[in-house]
DNA sequence: CGAATTTGACCGGCGC
DNA sequence: GCGCCGGTCAAATTCG
């Protein structure tokens, strides 16, 4: 985990501060003075911290506040360490968790789906997630960990994000898939972005070879194609999200002096993915970046994070307002439902042509200047101490599993806000990683893709990948 | 020189 | 039917 960019001082301070945290105390207090001596005359007054002022050598006075200054300093760091490494322990620890839980739960799911696939499965999410919303959070996150996977297993099984081919005979079950695998008007099997093909379930049957027909509710699935658009503020064109793209078009869009640039992923041969980048009309620092299909070849631990944000995000949207008439007719009550204390953070556009999951990141720059509002939960990222990830990524589970379905029970709805730690190194932490847009970024979708985790990690069978690398990774780039 | 980007043309959907 | 619009193509251009 690095909180620091890699030119940046602190970043320096921060790795020699590692690299000596295995030394004990002592040892290192006793380095420190070692080379400070070189400077000293006088051995006895060392351990004085403070400078009585009968120093007949000016130079030796000095040298004496700044040796103070320095150990003091030099203790800050460690306890600063300390925090560090235990925090780093604590996400660790949830992760694998997080995967023991994982484990259970799919082979909890096979056995369940020997007896009935879909009831079994929902009525044990929304158990699962009543249980899940009392807890402390660090049982809390590998509950709804579990609990999406449940819920929108139900629903999208077919979802693939990896080497699986997404044009197999299965796409028909899995509406972003079959989005994605349906015939372009030019030669593109595989693109779907244009709205030419989303809202026409003549032109997708016709055009998909694999029309099934499961039921009306397929059909009514591939009448929807569901976004994933995140905003974060950055000056650069472009978020790193670990994938290679290629620009393939750029358009004025109406309603914004900015143009809006269009890409595909050239990672693979035939990837399916595209997204729109463009800066919000208001605010030029926002890039929106627009997500959508999902990728047909493995992808790097970078790329996983936002690969498994656009798959899970657009699963969990699907999933969820297929279910309810109420949800699918009007994003608004959609919206309200699910994401009643969330939609600083993610919302589900009411205005746009497809279902879109929205994931906002561009909320409270600096955390030490802006709290959240009273009975609105700190979801913004940057304005949760690090400490509390934890809690953030059992939030951020929540939420996504409200997200997952409008089935959920009604206590749901009234989630209690975790405590968010109050600690001034924290904020002064996490003011530090929020002063990085793309740690903010690669925060979110870490966490995202934690979230989509479970059936990601089910369909790659690479179950190897975790939080930790991609936020890590992504917070290199 | 190959890869990536740019940019005007093209296409289909949609509203009038 | 026409024009607008979003999305994509592909030749031309630029870049490394």
């Amino acid at each position: 985990m690095n909180f620091f960019p890699a030119d940046d001082k602190s970043r320096v301070l921060l790795d020699s501060k590692l690299a000596s945290r295995n030394r004990s105390p002592t040892k290192l207090d006793f380095n420190v003075n070692t080379g400070l001596n070189l400077l000293t005359t006088n051995s006895s007054s060392d351990q004085s911290m403070v400078d009585d002022g009968a120093s007949p050598n000016p130079e030796e006075k000095r040298a004496k506040n700044e040796r103070a200054v320095l150990q003091a300093e030099l203790e800050r760091l460690k306890s600063e360490n300390l925090r560090l490494k235990d925090m780093l322990n604590q996400v660790t620890s949830n992760y694998q968790a997080l995967q023991m839980h994982l484990a259970t739960l799919i082979q909890n799911q096979k056995a369940a789906d020997a007896a009935d696939p879909i009831e079994e499965k929902s009525a044990a999410a929304q158990e699962k997630v009543r249980h899940g919303s009392g807890c402390n959070t660090n049982k809390l996150v590998p509950r709804q960990f579990m609990d999406l996977g449940l819920a929108t297993n139900a629903n999208t099984d077919d979802l693939s994000m990896s080497s699986s081919d997404g044009r197999s005979g299965e796409q028909s079950r899995s509406p972003v898939t079959t989005g994605e695998v349906a015939s372009s008007k030019r030669h593109s099997p595989d693109t779907n972005w244009s709205s030419n093909n989303n809202n026409k379930v003549p032109k997708l049957g016709s055009s998909s070879s694999s029309s099934s027909a499961k039921d009306a509710d397929q059909t009514e699935s591939t009448m929807r194609k569901a976004r994933v658009s995140v905003r974060a503020r950055s000056e650069a064109p472009m978020i790193t999200d670990g994938c290679q793209w290629r620009k393939y078009g750029q358009k004025m869009a109406k309603g914004n002096p900015c143009p809006r640039a269009y890409y595909r992923c050239t990672m693979a041969a035939g990837c399916p993915v595209r997204k729109q980048v463009q800066r919000c009309a208001e605010d030029k620092t926002i890039l929106i970046t627009t997500y959508e299909g999902n990728h047909n070849h493995p992808l790097p631990p970078a790329a996983m994070a936002m690969a498994s944000t656009t798959s899970s995000a657009a699963r969990m949207l699907l999933s969820g307002s297929m279910s309810s008439a109420d949800g699918l007719m009007n994003p608004n009550f959609l919206a309200r439902t699910l994401l009643p204390c969330s939609s600083s953070m993610a919302t589900i556009s009411a205005s746009a042509p497809f279902p879109t999951v929205t994931l906002d990141l561009t909320q409270t720059p600096n955390p030490l200047f802006q709290r959240p509002a009273a009975g609105h939960f700190p979801i913004s990222f940057a304005a949760t101490p690090p400490q509390s990830f934890p809690q953030i990524f059992g939030h951020a589970l929540y939420n996504q599993s409200k997200f997952s379905g409008l089935q959920m029970s009604k206590d749901m709805e009234a989630p209690p806000p975790p405590p968010a730690l109050q600690n001034p190194l924290a904020d002064t932490l996490s003011a530090a990683i929020a002063s990085d847009p793309n740690f903010i970024a690669a925060l979110a979708t870490a966490m995202t893709s934690l979230i989509g985790g479970s059936h990601h990690q089910k369909e790659n069978g690479n179950g190897s990948s975790n939080v930790d690398n991609n936020t890590t990774s992504n917070s290199q780039q």
